[in-house]
DNA sequence: AGCACGCCGACT
DNA sequence: GTCGGCGTGCTC
């Protein structure tokens, strides 16, 4: 062993050395020196405070020695321990360093993305400096070891004050915030619980009064009771007992796909396989897509299960991510059901993993560390020996090829609960057909027999807003924003001009910018135009749009929901947001506008998402009395994609769509990495791009088609363009790529350039 | 990613 | 003569 020379000799045999995963964009550890003494503080997982050229940041140990192999004159000593117990257990630390390597991901970002952001700065951290840990330490060294606590999240609760009878009675007046502070007599709410079963203002005001405070406390640390768990369970139909017998018999990885049609109670199935593996005293990590966490989904999981159950989404405050964080690692809670970054959540006893809706784009991560949350979902269970259950009604390319080829289990539910029979579906041809706000008159007279029979009607298209864009007629000039080159869609409601690319908006323009005439014209049709249409042609009946312009705020899309279950309103008109999670039994008639759309898209994956939107579509509306028509409106009935769907449905669909994969020798039967690259300059983003053919080029495994403009060509001044590159082994394209990344990043321009990595992209826009 | 260092244009 | 543009290089 070699001693450095610059080192005294005195120092050199008290330093050991950690290397540290830091937030920073580099693919590299960084080592630094503490006291020999304290180096069993340092535990992997724990996080640390460094300094990182002018800054401090905060990083996590992943390995320690009592050597380096680095230049020991640059090592800098470590500033302070934040954890004494880690942060991320070793399997975790697996995790992160697969998640790394998986998706060409530095790895302290992957580390740093992994924690709830509370726990991501020491600043944030409520804690303060609290103690020595090894008092041996010589304070000349200037090498005391101070520990941050770690004490983890506040769980703050409102409590009632003592209140005067006099005060009391002049709440009276204010009713809501009487029955809350009575509620809070009984007994403190979590503040957050009393928000959400209140409102933010009803708490506000009592606080205000004087009338409640709020205390903050550590957190309990008791562990979710396993009894919790018994409660009454439906009886399962024949396919469910199969299915569930299945997964409750496996005793080390296996992972199921739960193929089950809408309605086949997939749910009820999820229920008594997690009854069975909470009963071993083990959690249950529930992934559902962005907007399929609806309230109803929530209830009938707490029903069941009662207040195990903690929920994960975009709209907890960091405070409350950090309690669900810690719940789950120490085992406070039984069940965590939450949207795609859930997948990292820690588990302390993992038992089972299920992914709701598994087709879902949802759980593909779009930028940054550009994971597929049922991946990841599939490396845990894996690693964790546990069961990974995916359900869907239409299952992803991926997942139906991996039961077909028996790497998954393949569990079927054909059956609808009850006698209810799925809605029939049709096509009508458009071919010279005039069209009402983007309706044929056929459709119109179908809408009217089914409101004066008291049902509803439902309207699918694909974009919000009145029209996507305003033309003049005179010189054919289309209205359209700088910074992306994107014509603006006319928005009715605002009465502005909205780029649905960058957000901005301009006001409504009345005559041509270019040759000023006022001959201008919407053109296209929106959400918005066929509400309008339908609102004066059917004046008797109440027609609402669901769209993200209409649910904008916490509680809107909830309340038009009910609305609808209420039967308040009998037209309903929107987009996407239609197709998930929610059932319209009073809807017998559902338009789909703008099929053929998805017909000639340049991505390959168009037909998978049509048929699935069809088929989700199709599964929301109608009951066992009333089993209700899809339409889809097509100027290409002829189409043999829109003719094998509509006459053989998504399951022999999706089949025929994977042999097509299969011969044209893509996804998911072989594997892709894209590289996208983002500039103000295309002539620079096509040297760049040639510089990263060439270095493809030296690898003959793999094929590349590239650069090509991506699907939104140019957002925000910013040109964009991909590589797509392909070979039939995964492991092969991963090294490449991660050589190739490499590489590139050391060109001239990378550090010009806006540039990334997508490891099995799902889309190329 | 930040952040500093370094060499060329329009300003008090 | 300086302030500041962003091209280049480094971070244990």
């Amino acid at each position: 062993m070699l001693l450095s020379q610059t080192e005294t000799s005195k120092s050199a045999a008290e330093l050991a050395f950690v290397q540290v995963a830091l937030p920073v964009p580099l693919d590299r550890l960084f080592e630094y020196s503490c006291s020999a003494k304290n180096l069993h503080a340092f535990q992997n997982g724990c996080r640390v405070v460094v300094p990182f050229g002018k800054k401090s940041l905060v990083g996590v140990v992943v390995s320690s020695a009592d050597k380096s192999d680095y230049d020991l004159a640059k090592i800098k000593p470590l500033t302070s321990l934040i954890d004494e117990t880690p942060v991320f257990s070793t399997s975790m630390i697996k995790l992160a360093n697969w998640l790394a390597d998986f998706y060409i991901y530095p790895v302290g970002e992957v580390y740093a993305s992994m924690l709830p952001v509370l726990l991501r700065k020491v600043s944030s951290t409520k804690a303060l400096a609290k103690k020595v840990i090894n008092e041996d330490t010589k304070a000349d060294t200037n090498e005391e070891l101070k520990t941050i606590s770690a004490e983890l999240p506040l769980l703050a609760q409102l409590c009632a004050h003592q209140v005067s009878e006099e005060d009391i009675k002049k709440l009276h007046k204010s009713k809501r915030q009487f029955a809350l502070f009575q509620a809070l007599k009984e007994q403190p709410l979590a503040l957050s619980q009393a928000k959400a079963d209140y409102s933010p203002t009803i708490v506000k005001g009592l606080i205000d009064k004087c009338h409640a405070y709020i205390e903050e406390t550590p957190p309990e640390l008791g562990l979710w009771p396993t009894q919790a768990v018994l409660a009454e369970k439906k009886r399962a139909n024949p396919e469910q007992a199969i299915a569930i017998a299945s997964i409750n018999q496996a005793t080390e990885f296996t992972a199921f796909l739960l193929e089950g049609v809408t309605g086949s109670g997939k749910t009820e199935v999820y229920l008594q396989v997690i009854e069975e593996v909470l009963l071993q005293g083990k959690q249950v990590l529930i992934l559902v897509p962005e907007i399929g966490l609806t309230p109803q989904t929530l209830r009938r999981f707490e029903q069941r299960f009662g207040n195990i159950v903690a929920v994960w989404h975009s709209a907890l405050t960091d405070l409350e991510r950090l309690t669900v964080w810690q719940q789950a690692k120490y085992n406070q809670i039984g069940i965590v059901i939450g949207t795609r970054s859930a997948v990292f959540l820690p588990l302390a006893k993992p038992g089972m993993i299920i992914v709701d809706e598994e087709h879902d784009e949802s759980f593909k991560q779009q930028d940054t560390l550009r994971y597929h949350a049922r991946d990841v979902a599939a490396y845990r269970a894996k690693q964790a020996n546990i069961s990974l259950v995916l359900g869907s009604a239409t299952p992803s390319l991926e997942s139906l090829h991996n039961a077909l080829s028996h790497k998954f289990r393949h569990l079927s539910l054909k059956k609808r609960a009850g006698s209810a029979s799925l809605p029939t579906q049709h096509l009508l041809d458009l071919t010279g057909v005039p069209l009402e706000a983007g309706l044929a008159p056929s459709m119109l007279v179908r809408i009217e027999q089914q409101l004066s029979q008291g049902n509803q009607v439902l309207v699918y298209v694909n974009r919000r807003g009145y029209a996507p864009a305003l033309i003049c007629k005179q010189c054919g000039h289309v209205e359209s924003c700088k910074d992306c080159d994107n014509p603006y869609t006319v928005h009715l409601s605002s009465h502005n001009l909205q780029c649905h690319r960058c957000g901005q908006y301009q006001d409504y323009v009345y005559k041509c910018r270019t040759c000023h005439s006022s001959n201008i014209t919407t053109q296209g049709i929106g959400t918005e135009q066929i509400q309008d249409m339908l609102a004066k042609r059917f004046a008797n009946y109440s027609c609402v749009r669901i769209d993200s312009d209409s649910t904008r705020g916490k509680r809107k899309l909830n309340e038009l929901l009910s609305a609808i279950g209420q039967n308040k309103h009998q037209l309903l008109v929107g987009t996407q947001i239609l197709s998930k999670g929610h059932h319209f039994p009073n809807v017998t008639l559902a338009i789909i506008l703008n099929v053929d759309a998805f017909l000639f898209s340049s991505d390959f994956r168009a037909p998978e998402k049509l048929a699935q939107l069809v088929t989700q579509f199709s599964g929301r509306a109608g009951r066992a009395n009333k089993p209700g028509e899809v339409w889809l409106q097509s100027y290409q009935v002829g189409h043999p994609l829109l003719q094998d769907l509509v006459n053989n449905g998504y399951e022999q669909f999706s089949r025929l769509l994977l042999q097509e994969r299969n011969r044209a020798n893509l996804p998911p039967l072989a594997w892709q990495i894209a590289l996208r690259v983002e500039h103000s300059d295309t002539a620079l983003i096509m040297l760049f791009m040639q510089y990263a053919n060439q270095l493809l080029a030296q690898f003959s495994q793999l094929s590349y088609v590239g650069p090509f403009p991506a699907g939104v060509e140019k957002k925000q001044t910013r040109y964009r363009f991909i590589t797509v590159v392909q070979s039939s082994s995964r492991q092969y394209l991963n090294r490449a790529m991660t050589q190739a990344k490499q590489a590139l990043g050391e060109h001239k321009l990378a550090a010009r350039m806006r540039w990334s990595i997508d490891v099995m992209p799902s889309d190329f826009s």
